[in-house]
DNA sequence: GAATCAATTCAAACCGCTTTGGATAACCTT
DNA sequence: AAGGTTATCCAAAGCGGTTTGAATTGATTC
């Protein structure tokens, strides 16, 4: 049943009917109501790829999703991004598109992307220092949010981030507070823009209480339990270990717990831990009693508002470009407590 | 630049250039040669909301992430298998929709997917016993592939699937050679196919041993850390504990091993695990020993298995439905070993 | 009563590509 | 040399909607 058909069987033109179901003001009620139950009678739903061409809008967004040749992580914070981004586009009518492509042709797939008028706009994720896609999307000129930001971006862009410097000063301040002065940093890969972030807030409570800085007590390397656990037995093993650790994720916090246990040393007592708790569905940190004292920020949150964001732009083209900053909250849990005296 | 732009340009007309960039035979080679030299030269990229309404086809295959409105997970192997269909589509040229919708709305969402011709197709996820959906697609009449089976099914339809059921079998008898007999199953929601699967695997091994099984051994909940954690506890409560569990996840098998260690037991030594490990990019079980012996199926292999078999579904309407059973290897890591004498 | 206007409706052009059904010219056949 | 191929190219008709510019009608104004 398609929109000539539609308007055959009431007797209508096209226009009419083309109007009547698009709200248009110059269609006689009596008649859009006519049009609309036999809409609805016919089960008529108009073609999108008809009106997708018509338009010139795509009714799409992207989400490139580069996927690294070398190590082929996909970041498991994405499924949960997505399920917010995704709400917020149903609810507006609008497809996502997923390309999944080597990191080596994702400036070609953006290109591609927006010259095959496939979608209106996208989402940058994980963005680096400096990243070349902000340029590199001027360029194109389609409209775009970035899921994080980048130090070092010459031009404007719309962005939601997390505050992810405070959240970590605030972290370290909490530990400092407790009496730990060791604190390990257990980070990602830091030419991500958000683990520099995280480590200045870091080295910026470190510096309030004049603490200097030892670099064995920070690492920086893929958010897996492996790595967590091995920059955590590394640690450990320092003939002055730190009595508390700041992690980037919840995963690799789990891979520190895992080397503070096969120490025979007990989390919460002997070792403090905090880590980030990006409060994935999957992996909660808890029910009632946090297990991870944690900043927290739901990244499904952010997926939502980045949506809402790009519609916004989309819509209204050449408006401002809106920034939004989370604060994370500090939650605490069971696994930090006073510095043991020694 | 646009079709009738260029051919303007090249003193064609669009027939002409269509066909010799569609590689038809019908057109001299010099002219080819000619008319791609000049697409490539003015970046010339066919509008694929054009190409779509032309050929009837939207050369892109739906995912519909149902979102529970109650327990609002996001299946965490979700963002693997997307990886691996993913790069086939893009091989191919297909995009990929996500369709995020609450789980009430999934039946009218793949309806309207199918009505607006959005989408030439779609994988089906995480199927439960006699899904509904099955028969709802043969209804719709939309080429599909389900990931996984669904025990109950009337008709015939395409999957990829672990062998869940024979998984669960090997890794119990491995359980039971080493010599324990009381092992814990902490299962995912046993309204999901797989786990039904996967506990009948389990009995299967009890029963050929002569074990009888007890309830209180077998628990079935979300594949979290803390269910499993909470698993864990109670069973290592029980006045007869497990001396091993098999857990569905690598999620939960964590929870498990840490229930292990707060009771002041050695995973491996005192009690032994072994998890389904889907080999997700962000959640190695290891690097060259694994931590967990485990059960060990590529759910990315199966993304790109299930998208490949979709492809051949509309390239090839009416052929017969594939199905590919997917066999787990059972690796040794360092969370098993011989049971306690006693 | 003619002119003006608002409310409705429609015919036709258009979006940018594919595809059908010729057209044209050069090349063979017999 | 007429008829038949073959190779090459093109005009025009879709695909299924939206949108522009007019037409029609009845009501209102002067």
């Amino acid at each position: 049943m398609n929109l000539k058909e539609l308007a055959t069987k009431l007797g209508l033109s096209p226009t009419t009917v083309s109007r009547a179901l698009n709200g248009y003001p110059e269609v006689n009620e009596a008649t859009r109501e006519r049009v609309m139950a036999a809409a609805k009678r016919h089960n008529y739903r108009p073609n999108t790829r008809a009106i997708r061409l018509a338009t010139g809008r795509a009714m799409a967004v992207g989400h490139v999703i580069p996927v690294a040749t070398r190590h082929e992580i996909v970041n498991p914070i994405f499924a949960d991004f997505i399920a917010g981004a995704g709400e917020t586009y149903s609810r507006n009518d609008y497809d996502m598109l997923l390309s999944v492509v080597p990191d080596a042709e994702e400036e070609a797939s953006y290109r591609a992307l927006s010259a095959k008028g496939n979608v209106d706009g996208v989402i940058l994720h994980s963005p680096r220092l400096d990243d070349p896609r902000i340029p590199l999307m001027h360029d194109i000129g389609l409209p775009f949010v970035v899921h994080g930001r980048s130090t070092g971006a010459q031009m404007p862009y719309a962005w939601v981030d997390v505050n992810n410097r405070r959240a970590f000063q605030r972290a370290a301040e909490f530990l400092l507070d407790l009496g730990h002065s060791r604190i390990g940093l257990v980070n990602g890969l830091e030419f991500m823009d958000f683990a520099v972030r995280r480590r200045t807030g870091y080295l910026d409570a470190l510096a309030a209480r004049g603490i200097a800085p030892e670099p064995d007590l920070m690492t920086s390397d893929e958010m897996t339990e492996i790595s967590g656990h091995r920059a955590g037995l590394r640690m450990l093993a320092m003939p002055r270990p730190p009595t508390a650790f700041l992690c980037s994720s919840m995963i690799s916090g789990m891979g520190v717990r895992r080397a503070i246990e096969e120490r025979g040393l007990v989390m919460g007592r002997d070792v403090s831990v905090i880590i980030h708790d990006d409060d994935l569905s999957y992996m909660k940190n808890g029910e009632d009693v946090p297990i991870f004292t944690a900043t927290r920020s739901s990244v499904r949150d952010a997926g939502r508002i980045a949506a809402e964001m790009l519609l916004g732009l989309i819509a209204h083209p050449g408006g401002d470009l809106p920034q939004r900053l989370l604060e994370a909250d500090l939650i605490i849990g069971q696994s930090t407590g006073r510095a043991p005296q020694g």
